[in-house]
DNA sequence: TATAATTATGCTGCATACAGAATACTTGCC
DNA sequence: GGCAAGTATTCTGTATGCAGCATAATTATA
């Protein structure tokens, strides 16, 4: 290692190496959000030469977004035949929550442990601009907000990998959650239950915080159910 | 539904349907198995036109199959650079390590609640077999069964989610616990650690198997330890 | 001889071309 | 009019071509 190399290192923390994005980029966030969205619809085919057209682009690098979109399970690709957007049965949605509810406790509990005062003063910064969005009636910032604390919950165990599984999960039930929070009296419910989740891991208190993890995991799928 | 619907379904189950399999398919599994066999060392670049003419293949599938391989975790891609094997550091190894043993503790305890006991039965004769292949040293067989023995485990709880979730993080670290495993008595103490995963899952015994499997992948880690 | 500048090569990202499968359409027949 | 067979069209799967970036090789310079 020469001296340079430290220069290097300190500079490069200080600007972050700016990542080139690829169109296979763009087109895959842009995809996801089409989906989440409901631009496109589940169980509808996805043809490649319209929505490549749509998007300024060739079919090599959507095809290429296609093959990652099915990887993460939002889409299903049968040969010969093209991709549809996933369709989720009640019984998927059930594994899902069941398997987001462990991550998300996981997360949670390493959270109580090792998140430092100022994660969480964020954490709560975050609930309190939902509760502010939620005042005003504003959905589609409140839900934003609302899938913004879980993840941060998530991020402050330092377990990237959860961060990554559970980002996956989450982006699968995404579009499902939103319709299903419509409702005022579910709407409530939540906000009630994040209020809870909030304080429990302020006191640090793992064992409140799980119980409502898991209670809000629970009445997620009821709130989602007659949505499917 | 007119009354053909139902032959149709009977024929469907009878008979599954076969799927095309592409090149991206074929491409996308020929890859993995190279990564986990160190084919394709860890750190090492893949070139696109070199890799394609190995397995005379265009660039087209193979690129696609990489994108795949990047969303699984396997490979990590640089814009304009090209794609490299994936490498992990023992932070790495520690975090999925984490998140896999809360997945095998979540599919374990339902394992014991609703597993038929022919389920179980079937996984003992894995482990049976396993013990085989144990009692002849051929760390190979040995291997693969033990990692369907913990697949199998998983698939008990009857959720694909799961599954699917498990696989990934499997997939990962398969190839460091395949060196990991080398040493005698390492081998030794996984084994002992199966045995008693397999009488408490017989048994329904759920505390003592989340006691085992906990232990398993804390000894996991020091196993693979030296290996990173 | 070591280093910097410059050229040359290689490889990736993307677009396009083409073959074959799947689907939609049309025509003929009952 | 309804159904079947045959034809036409659309769309996917794969290969290939080309531009631009990254890196290796080469030359120039101190």
């Amino acid at each position: 290692m020469t001296s340079g190399a430290g220069t290097l290192d300190e500079a490069s923390e200080a600007y972050p190496r700016i990542q080139r994005r690829t169109l296979h980029d763009e087109v895959l966030e842009r995809m996801r959000d089409m989906i989440i969205e409901g631009t496109l619809a589940p169980g509808q085919r996805i043809n490649e030469g319209l929505i490549g057209a749509q998007l300024g682009v060739s079919r090599t690098p959507l095809r290429e977004a296609i093959k990652t979109l099915a990887s993460e399970g939002l889409v299903e690709i049968q040969p010969a035949k093209g991709a549809i957007v996933r369709k989720f049965s009640s019984a998927d949605m059930r594994n899902i929550l069941e398997v987001l509810k462990n991550l998300e406790q996981l997360g949670g509990r390493m959270a109580c442990e090792i998140a430092s005062d100022e994660t969480i003063a964020a954490i709560r910064a975050l609930h309190d601009a939902m509760m502010e969005q939620y005042s005003v009636r504003n959905r589609l910032e409140y839900f934003k907000l609302n899938q913004a604390i879980h993840s941060a919950i998530v991020a402050a165990s330092g377990n990237d990998v959860l961060v990554e599984m559970h980002g996956t999960l989450q982006a699968r039930i995404k579009r499902l959650r939103f319709i299903g929070n419509e409702g005022p009296e579910k709407w409530a419910g939540a906000v009630a239950e994040h209020e809870t989740m909030i304080e429990s891991l302020e006191k640090r208190d793992v064992e409140a915080l799980m119980e409502v993890i898991r209670l809000h995991m629970d009445s997620t799928r009821l709130r989602v159910w007659d949505v499917l």
